[in-house]
DNA sequence: GTGGTCTAGACCACG
DNA sequence: GTGGTCTAGACCACA
């Protein structure tokens, strides 16, 4: 486990996960966040590859996907970018968080919990995290 | 994807999935959910795997992992059980449940959802799923 | 994991390990300790099966290796008898207490310990113990 | 039985015993004894078949539980590599020395030895194995 | 009959 | 190239 910052997004690499997804999920992360501005430039497949220490391939792989998802855009000679669509980013986000939540939900139902202790034990952790977090 | 019963436990499998963790899960939620009760036999490796029609071997690898978390115990030519410990079960089924929950609040957090917002879309997602499972 | 006595003998029987094994150093640990007297009795291997719950085929195999170490002898129509012969008895637990040691002293340097560490590691875990049997 | 040196390690392999094991035991002692370095690569799971002539399922296997106890990390397509957390390999050793020797003291005990038996009896042997080794 | 180990060889995901 | 998953089928130990 790595940790450092490439232009303003954080990465973290663990090396036993697929390394591909874990870049697609922070520089995701930061868009969804705020952290990079729409239209701002997002780091070059050879820059980050370099900072990071791993193959061009692997970020290339993970810079098709932002693009396929219309998070970014390739502009000739200038580099990548985050959309200037608002709303793009914005659908997105509430799509990724719906298939969350429904990924978790059907885990809780397939170990037999209620959706009241579901609801209930949510609530709990989040209360612990806003100790931590406000 | 095929779906069917082998003893009392229903097993619904997709090839394009690791077929042993599908093995996994499912027999883990019939246990967790007490659709297996405690001390009982499952099938054999020789019979799932002859019955779901995949390799013994694939089986085998579910079921080792299964009583690595000490959920089954094998007893040697009579077959592979569930565990008598009712605590047992119940102990891994909340470490599960913290795991899935701590993975999905960190998911929405990396999308930058507050806790608030997360606490609001939950409870919307298990109002509507409450509305097709009561 | 159950537990109980037949004749003189304390039987613990884990269904997760050979039963043949655990049968065998079972009565043969009784033998050692003296908890059965030489020239006596031990249950015939039906009464045993039946008492364990266990196919009658299996305490055969323990009683056959008992034989073969010279610690029991069978009697026609009476039943198999500890061997009245305290010096082979003895002989055997040594042996056994040989090959025991040997076999931790080679893990222990397998993890990379030196003999004197070996040594101490043996005294302090002797003594946690002295402290309950005395 | 065959001897080899593959990277740093010694094997040592008897076919008539798990090969799995064994290959578990030799990896984990070379990195106990800290004849491989923390954060060192070992043998990729195809050149460690192909150099002692067995099936790569096999090695696999090994590797995985390996894994399990936290001893390496595999990273994808690069190789398989010793934890580079001190901690971790020292913590295990421990274990595992506490595994061997109260096993251990429970075969001396249902041997009837008591404990200034043993004590002094893996002295002995000790001395014995001092002059070999030094 | 049960589970445990192993081989040979395939195809996939990832870097 | 690496590790991950799977199949087909063998042989063994145990009950």
């Amino acid at each position: 486990m790595q940790e450092q910052r490439i232009g303003s997004i954080r990465f973290q690499i663990d090396f036993s996960q697929p390394l591909y997804e874990q870049i697609l999920e922070q520089i995701r992360s930061a868009i969804a966040k705020g952290e990079i501005g729409l239209g701002q430039k997002i780091p070059s497949v050879r820059e980050l590859a370099h900072e990071l220490r791993i193959n061009p391939n692997t970020v290339m792989r993970a810079y098709q996907e932002l693009e396929r998802d219309g998070l970014t855009e390739k502009r000739r000679g200038q580099g990548t970018f985050v959309t200037s669509s608002k709303e793009r980013v914005e659908t997105f986000r509430q799509e990724l968080a719906a298939r969350y939540i429904d990924a978790f939900l059907s885990q809780m139902e397939s170990l037999g919990y209620s959706w009241s202790d579901v609801a209930a034990y949510v609530k709990k952790k989040i209360d612990e995290r806003s100790g931590e977090r406000g």
